[in-house]
Formats: structure tokens, C-alpha cells, sequence
RNA sequence: GGGAGCAUAGCUCAGCUGGUAGAGCACAUGCCUUACAAGCAUGGGGUCACAGGUUCGAGCCCUGUUGUUCCCACCA
């Protein structure tokens, strides 16, 4: 019944195979039971605008164990997975496209047209994206794949926007916000990135109107100036009392504007005197609306000076900055140029620098929705792992601004308000209207703008799943969602946003955890960048070294929040741990003789060493992934396989499976093949593919039948049957003779071919005896003898090894340097007894004895005496020699 | 100006509620031991940034210092 697996595994070939079975059977699907939990994870929309990079498959791998763990431990598990318009950023590409192929703009198309092209650009870019999750074995739901311009979210981002309007938590404004000349279109707070850029401070003189001399306006913005409503000091301030209700000129503009007192001047900053530009300002706004000034924009959305900008007009800003420093020094007004560096706003997609200007907008008031927001995470209902984002989150939202949402684009949901050019009255609606609600006038006009991609995000965790529709079954089942999974860099984009979006509209939060990754970056440290080109492919390291390792080593090595460096390296070494597990799973095939896999009754002492070990690590890596330590729970499960299992309890088995004992040979199979599944189950939600592989070729336990998968099977349980704590201990009694005896061989550099005779003197007489077998095949011993402790051989002529157990002599005289032999013997008597020192200084401690726990104390007295023994027992080797 | 993270072996990083410092890679030595040389065995290598404090006991908790990274914020 043994089935063989070939040589070498491959994962190129093995895991399209195995993920199409998996598809082919369903075993992603979604199922509503009411006898079961339901878990749901909704996937964080990749954007539609390219390819997965390194970060995205770190995000859907830790999503993917997680929904995979919870699956096998019989939870309804739904993955939904979704792809998002990605307003800007997709808009952005296409008119790229199109202007490199064809050499229009999207004017030229019209918005019809355009838009078109994008939904041609969607179908071929989203689709590409899902083929890529699935070659990272990423079980999702994608039957229930969602977009977010899909008709169903479209409805829920339209009743979203009315309720909100309708409540009055929506408003339109004319306000400063953030402009992108580049992109064209407004963008919120969030999709401002600041970068300290080298500038400078320009000094300039404005002349008094009254003739009598001037005063100095510092700048860094010297091309607003034509903006320039007024002249603001601090009312404190001495030097320019006299001057506040005076007016003075603008240069270049020769226009009388008011100097002005205000708290806002700093008076030990620049010159004390700050020129006003409330078009072009948030702070110069402010001032203007307490002191009355007129607002001048001077900017066009393209960032090029308009007509207000008299003889600048048409000039790029960075042109007209440069003109009107030269007039300035033409005209002797230039004070002086000191350099400066400072924060400058730029565009998170384009990275232009933004222009902030007073536009009409459309916002969302935040203040009333922050407040729920606030209050769920203060109160635990949606915590944060680790918790120290739980404080950035209730920072950004104690402080958060309304939310700018109207975009000047095309490519997005359309905001659902119509101008009716009789009566200007604003008709809002959750279906298309044909007249205005108020005058009836058909004369009515749509809002071209088109909704931040954030606003339909928001919405994520209920809009997938049928939300506004009260009667959705998903909703009412799935919702809310248990977990969410993303990166710290999309806490106030989105992580925040759902939450409060989900707490006003569904009443709920959207989830219960937050789990927060950090970023992959380069091995440098640096973050991979298109523009640095130092962005490592998933795909192609998965295709190299396969899915299974590189999900590993994405799950290793770092802890919960923090970035991680990538390593190819490391995924040589995950690949060499999928091969391990191949070879040992390969070795257990070809002696297999059983066509079941159950546990036997009778268990030799190795047996219940490995099962006792297992039985503790099914509880630990249980007990690691509910806390979200996948990468403690990864780590526990390669150390368990490769060390405990391979590296140990196979080669204590070799000589009963090629023994003559036939029952003690398949007890032997029986029990590798038990803890070999078990095995693969802890380790399928890291290596779903090379554990489904194996799995599939192994005898299985009662109740699996032909054609059921390792991916659905029941996640381990610990229990109390195969719990051998003094057997466990026994077992390493052994161990350490052979490591000790190894240990010692190695030195001496004597070949294993080599065999000696072994003595053991020990009062574990009954434990030695049942290791004789492991003694002659792992401590290379021609022959095992085993004395009373106190019936030790003289050690003159052979090599003695101590552990805290026994005593170990070999006859390798001949070998032995034994000067050398006594100054390791020396060595060996020096570390052990100032160890015993130190601990009889803590035991001697009756601070320690009195306030320690009683297990600690008792643990520290048992070492106490078993060195004492060891020591006594170098002293006298060496006194031997 | 606020807030947070990090500092542990040559490198990259783990170290869960304080109780004998770990892994991978690298390095050294010996092994083709019939699953695996993508391997096996053995070994070297750490004042856990610094200074105090709490404690019977601190890599871990507290305070401060230094270095470093990041986030937020309207100082022209």
C-alpha cells in the first residue's frame, strides 16, 4: 500500500496542481452554518493598478494562515477577497497609457470614452492580481470576489453619502485644501506625505503707504505674494505697535493692503512680520476670516499664475517664483536670502508638491462620527495587535480634520448631487433624479466630481456583504467581521475609516481586531520602490523557491508591527526546510508497510518522548496563533520538525524499522506516521501546498476518506493520552549520553565508522538499558555495558564523558592526547563548579528561599544537588589522571 | 513641537505573563551514517547601548542618558 513520492519535490509542478484541486472541490467556499462560528476576513483590496509586490503578499499570507487555522479548527470560515478602483492612481495610468500609445489626453476621449478604457484596464489588471494570489496559495472565497465599483458597493457608497448629507455630517465648503497641481484634483489631509525640503527664506520689504519707510515680510512662498491681502504682527509686539491699523504697498502689485495684529504671528520667528495669503494658506485663511481680508487666488488648478497675478500671469509657480525674486532685487526690496529647510506637502501618488488653495469641496464632519470611533477602541471592542497602534489610531482621530471627499476625476463613484441652474437648489438622492426636488425644473446638472477611493473602502467590511440590504443573509451571518489584517502605513486611511464608517452606519464596528504587519523592505533596509527598482517580485521568488517558502519566511524572523528586511537568502532556507520535510515524509513512505495511520497501544519509551513533545507543541502553537504570534507559532513548528522529529525520533527509529521485530516495525510506522500528520496540520497554514502534497499520500486515521483534503481536516488538540512527562524526561537522560559521547568523539576527531566499546555507570541502570540501541547506533558504540554508579571502571586508559546522569568511558587511550584531555577535563570541572557556586550564593539567599515561588525554589535545589554529583564526579576523573 | 519603535552572536533578527541567553545565515572541524551535501555531527562566538532604580532574582518592569528609525503637527 505504500505509495512512493518521487525523488525531488517540486513545488512548480505540485502547487498549480494541488491549488486547482483545492478550487475544483470548493474548499474555499464560504458556507453559512448555523452549527458553526462563523470567522471572516475581508481581504484589503489590492488596487486594480498593477501587479502584487512583496507587501501584498505578506498581508494576504498572515491573512491566509489565520483563515486557514481557523478553518481546520472548524470555524465557518469566509475569506472575502475584492479589488479596489483605486481612483487617482488607476485614472493616473490610463491617461499615462494613453498619452505614450495614442497621444491624447483623456479630454480628447471625452469622459464616456475614458472611462471606458479604464473599465478595459480594470478587467485586465484585476484579474491579474487574483491569478497571482492564487499562485500564493491564498484560499479565498473568489466566487464572492468583490469590486468596489461594483453595483452592489456603488449602492451602499450612494445610500452612504445621502444618509450622511441627510444628517447633516456631510457638507459642501469652500475651504483650503490640499491641491495637486499635477493630478489635478483635491486630496484629503491623509494624502498629504510632508518632506523636509531645502528652500529658503526670502526677506522682503513692503513700503508703508504713508511713506514712512518699510517693513520685512519672511516668506518661502515668495510667488503668493500677488495673494497678498495683508500685512499680520503679533500685538505684543513693540517694534510694530505703531504700525497695526496702518496700511502699507505690495510690491509689484502696488496695492494698499492693512497690517494687521494677530495671535497666530510668532515674534521671535523671521522678522515678526508675516505676510497674509488667505487663498494660498491655511493659517493666512484663518487670519483673514478674523481680520476681514479679501481672499485673491492667484493659482489656477494646473498651479500657473491666473489673472490675478498680473504681469506673472501664465507663468508655472516655480517660474513666477523665480521672476518675482528677480524683480524684487531689481527694485532693491529684497532684504536678504537665508537658506531654510522645511516641510513641504506633496502628493502621495505623483509626489508633486501640493498647492493649498480655497476651492469648494465637498466634506465629511468628523467630529460626531469620531466620537463612537473613539469610544470602541477605548473600550476594547476593536483592539489592536500589537496595542501601541491602538494610540496612534485615537491620536489621528482625537485630531482629525473633516474629511475633504470630492475629487476632480473621473474615474470613481460619482457624487450623487444635482445643481439645478433655475433655482441653484442642491438635489441630493438615493435613485437619479429628473428634476430638481425643489422647483421641479429639469433643468438640473450632475456634480462632475467623483468620491475619494477611501470613501468606498470604508466601507468594505459591510458593503461585501450585501449591506444596505437589510435581508442580506451574509450580512446578518458574517458580520461583523472577526479580523482585520494590514500594514501601520493604512491606519488613517482606511483601518480608521471603516471604523467609524461601520460604527454609524451598521451600528457595529467591523471587526474585533485590528492585526497590524509592518513593511517588507529591501535587504538594505530601504523600502522597495518602483523608483529606487529595488522592489523584490514575489512571484518570482516564489517560483524559484515556491509559495510554501516564501510565505514562510515572510511569517518568520519578525515580530507583529515591525518591518522586515528581505532576505533571498532566507528563502533558501525555508526551501531547504520544505525539502526536509519532503525527505523525511519519503523516508516513512518507503519503509511503510501500514495502510492506516493509529496509534498502537503499546508505546516504547522514544515513542512516547516524541508524542509527549508533539502533544506540548500542539498546545503552544495553538496558544501562539489565537494571539496572533505566527511567527513564534512558524518558528516552534520548523524547530519541532527538523530537530525533535528528523534530527532525533527517526534515527531512534531506523533500528526497529529495519529490524527483524515485525510488531515493534509497524508500531514504529504507526507512530511516525501519526505525529508526521499531525505535524503537516500545524504546518499547513504556513506550507499550505507541500503539507497538502504529502498529506495526500500518507495512510490516513478513521473517518478520512478518499478525496478529502488536509487543508479541511480538524486542527490538533492536546491531551492528556499522549502526555508522558516522565518518560519525556527519561528519554533526554539518554540524549545527553549521546551528545556527551559525541561530543567528545568530535574532538578527538575519531570517525563514526569507528566504533568503541561504551561503558555506562549509572543509577538510571533501567532508562540505559532501554537505550542501548540508540547508544550503538548514535554514539557509535561496538557494545553498551552499564554498571551501578558506584561500580564505575578506573577511567586510566579511556576517555571519561560526565552528564548529569552518568558516567561514560571509552576506551580510545591510544587517541587520546592526554594533555590536552586533562586540560578540557579541567575546563569542563571550572564551569560547572563556578556554576554551582553561583547557584548555592542564590540558594544560601533567604531571600530567595523565603520569597521565591516553591517550584522555582525546589527546581534550583534539584540542579543544586545533580551538579554537585557532576562535580564530584570531574574532580575525581581528574584526580585519576 | 508632540508621539512611537528600535539598540541582544560577524550579519539579519526571535526571546510569550521577570526564573540557567536563542534561530537562520556566516565561521571552524569531522563525516558521501542506505530520507535529505538543499544534508549529518561537533564547536567557537554575546558586559543583552549606557547609568541608576524596583526585586530574592532584570534582556524583560521603572527613571534618566546616548544613538537610530518612523508617524503626527498650520510656525510664515
Amino acid at each position: 500500500m505504500n505509495k512512493e513520492l518521487p525523488k525531488v519535490y517540486e513545488p512548480q509542478e505540485a502547487e498549480g496542481r494541488i491549488y486547482q484541486k483545492w478550487e475544483e472541490n470548493g474548499c474555499f467556499k464560504g458556507h453559512r452554518d448555523p452549527k458553526k462560528k462563523p470567522f471572516t476576513i475581508v481581504m484589503p483590496p489590492p488596487n486594480v493598478t498593477g501587479q502584487l509586490h512583496m507587501g501584498h503578499a505578506m498581508d494576504d499570507s498572515l491573512q491566509d494562515m489565520l483563515i486557514r487555522f481557523k478553518r481546520m479548527q472548524g470555524y465557518a470560515a469566509l475569506y472575502l477577497p475584492g479589488t479596489d478602483h483605486a481612483g487617482i492612481a488607476t485614472q493616473v495610468k490610463v491617461e499615462e497609457e494613453l498619452r505614450e500609445n495614442e497621444g491624447l489626453s483623456r479630454y480628447d476621449l471625452g469622459r464616456e470614452k475614458f472611462l471606458e478604457r479604464v473599465w478595459d484596464w480594470k478587467a485586465k489588471y484585476g484579474a491579474r492580481i487574483v491569478a497571482q494570489q492564487k499562485k500564493l496559495g491564498i484560499s479565498a472565497d473568489w466566487d464572492r470576489a468583490r469590486f468596489t465599483m461594483d453595483e452592489g458597493l456603488s449602492r451602499a457608497v450612494r445610500e452612504v453619502f445621502v444618509s450622511l448629507y441627510e444628517k447633516d455630517l456631510i457638507y459642501k465648503g469652500s475651504r483650503i485644501i490640499n491641491w495637486c497641481p499635477h493630478c489635478v484634483t483635491a486630496l484629503s489631509d491623509a494624502e498629504v506625505e510632508y518632506q523636509d525640503k531645502p528652500g529658503h527664506l526670502w526677506h522682503m520689504r513692503y513700503p508703508l503707504a504713508d511713506g514712512s519707510g518699510y517693513l520685512v515680510v519672511a516668506t518661502t512662498r515668495p510667488e503668493t505674494m500677488m495673494g497678498d491681502t495683508g500685512v499680520a504682527v503679533n500685538p505684543n509686539d513693540e517694534r510694530y505697535k505703531h504700525l497695526v491699523g496702518k496700511t502699507c504697498i505690495l510690491p509689484l502689485m502696488d496695492r494698499e493692503i492693512p497690517i494687521v495684529a494677530d495671535e497666530y504671528v510668532e515674534m521671535d520667528f523671521g522678522t515678526g512680520c508675516v505676510k497674509m495669503t488667505p487663498a494660498h494658506d491655511p493659517n493666512d485663511f484663518e487670519v483673514g476670516l478674523r481680520h476681514n481680508l479679501d481672499t485673491i487666488r492667484v493659482l489656477d488648478d494646473n498651479g500657473v499664475v491666473n489673472a490675478n497675478g498680473g504681469k506673472y500671469q501664465g507663468m508655472d509657480r516655480y517660474e513666477a517664483r523665480k521672476a518675482v525674486v528677480a524683480d524684487l532685487e531689481e527694485l532693491g526690496l529684497m532684504e536678504k536670502i537665508e537658506p531654510y529647510s522645511h516641510n513641504v506637502g506633496t502628493c502621495y501618488r505623483c509626489h508633486s508638491d501640493v498647492e493649498p488653495l480655497i476651492s469648494a469641496q465637498w466634506f465629511v464632519r468628523m467630529e460626531p462620527l469620531a466620537k463612537e470611533a473613539l469610544r470602541v477602541v477605548n473600550e476594547g471592542e476593536v483592539k489592536f495587535v500589537p496595542d501601541r497602534f491602538a494610540k496612534t489610531y485615537t491620536n489621528w482621530m482625537e485630531n482629525v480634520h473633516d474629511w475633504c471627499i470630492s475629487r476632480q476625476l473621473w474615474w470613481g463613484h460619482q457624487i450623487p448631487v444635482w445643481y439645478c441652474a433655475d433655482c441653484g437648489h442642491m438635489t441630493v438622492s438615493r435613485t437619479d433624479p429628473d428634476c430638481c426636488e425643489k422647483c421641479h425644473s429639469k433643468n438640473i446638472q450632475r456634480d462632475p466630481d467623483v468620491l475619494d477611493t477611501w470613501f468606498s473602502s470604508a466601507l468594505w467590511p459591510f458593503s461585501t456583504l450585501g449591506w444596505p440590504d437589510k435581508n442580506s443573509e451574509d450580512f446578518k451571518y458574517y458580520y461583523p467581521t472577526d479580523v482585520l489584517v494590514t500594514g501601520y502605513d493604512i491606519i488613517f486611511f482606511w483601518v480608521a475609516r471603516m471604523i467609524f464608517s461601520a460604527c454609524e452606519h451598521t451600528g457595529k464596528p467591523p471587526f474585533h481586531t485590528v492585526f497590524i504587519h509592518g513593511l517588507v523592505r529591501d535587504d538594505k533596509g530601504r523600502k522597495m520602490s518602483k523608483s529606487l527598482g529595488n522592489g523584490i517580485d514575489p512571484l518570482e521568488i516564489a517560483d524559484k523557491y515556491g509559495a510554501d517558502a516564501l510565505r514562510f519566511n515572510l511569517v518568520t524572523g519578525n515580530s507583529p508591527g515591525n518591518d522586515m528586511r528581505f532576505f533571498t537568502e532566507r528563502c533558501e532556507a525555508m526551501r531547504n526546510f520544505a525539502n526536509k520535510i519532503w525527505n523525511a515524509s519519503r523516508f516513512l513512505m518507503m519503509n511503510l508497510t501500514i495502510d492506516k495511520c493509529e496509534l498502537p497501544s503499546k508505546l516504547e519509551l522514544e515513542d512516547k518522548w516524541i508524542l509527549s513533545k508533539l502533544n506540548r507543541v500542539v498546545a503552544e502553537i495553538t496558544e501562539n496563533m489565537d494571539r496572533y504570534e505566527l511567527g513564534v507559532a512558524a518558528q516552534k513548528i520548523y524547530d519541532f520538525i527538523w530537530d525533535d522529529y528528523c534530527d532525533w525520533y527517526i534515527e531512534l527509529t531506523k533500528t526497529r524499522l529495519q529490524g527483524e521485530d515485525e510488531d515493534s516495525k509497524v508500531r514504529a510506522q504507526q507512530v511516525l506516521c501519526y505525529v508526521l500528520t499531525e505535524m503537516l496540520k500545524l504546518l499547513h497554514p504556513f506550507m499550505p501546498f507541500i503539507t497538502e502534497e504529502i498529506w495526500q499520500a500518507l495512510p490516513h486515521g478513521e473517518g478520512v476518506k478518499d478525496g478529502d483534503f488536509l487543508m479541511l481536516q480538524n486542527w490538533p488538540v492536546a491531551c492528556d493520552a499522549i502526555d508522558f512527562p516522565a518518560e519525556e524526561k527519561a528519554m533526554e537522560l539518554i540524549m545527553d549520553a549521546i551528545r556527551a559521547v559525541r561530543g567528545r568523539r568530535s574532538e578527538m576527531n575519531v570517525p563514526p565508522s569507528k566504533k568503541a566499546h561504551l561503558t555506562v555507570a549509572t543509577n538510571e541502570g533501567e532508562v540505559f538499558a532501554l537505550g542501548v540501541p540508540f547508544l550503538k547506533k548514535l554514539a557509535y558504540a561496538s557494545d553498551v555495558e552499564i554498571v551501578p554508579a558506584d561500580a564505575a571502571p578506573d577511567a586510566a586508559g579511556k576517555v571519561a564523558v560526565v552528564t548529569h546522569a552518568a558516567q561514560l568511558f571509552i576506551p580510545l587511550g591510544e587517541l587520546v592526547d592526554l594533555e590536552k584531555e586533562k586540560a578540557r577535563v579541567e575546563k569542563e570541572l571550572k564551569k560547572q563548579s563556578d556554576e554551582l557556586a553561583k547557584l548555592n550564593t542564590k540558594l544560601s539567599n533567604p531571600g530567595f528561599v523565603s520569597k521565591a515561588p516553591a517550584h522555582v525554589v525546589a527546581a534550583e535545589k534539584e540542579r543544586s544537588v545533580q551538579l554537585t554529583e557532576l562535580v564530584a564526579k570531574l574532580e575525581e576523573q581528574l584526580k585519576g589522571m
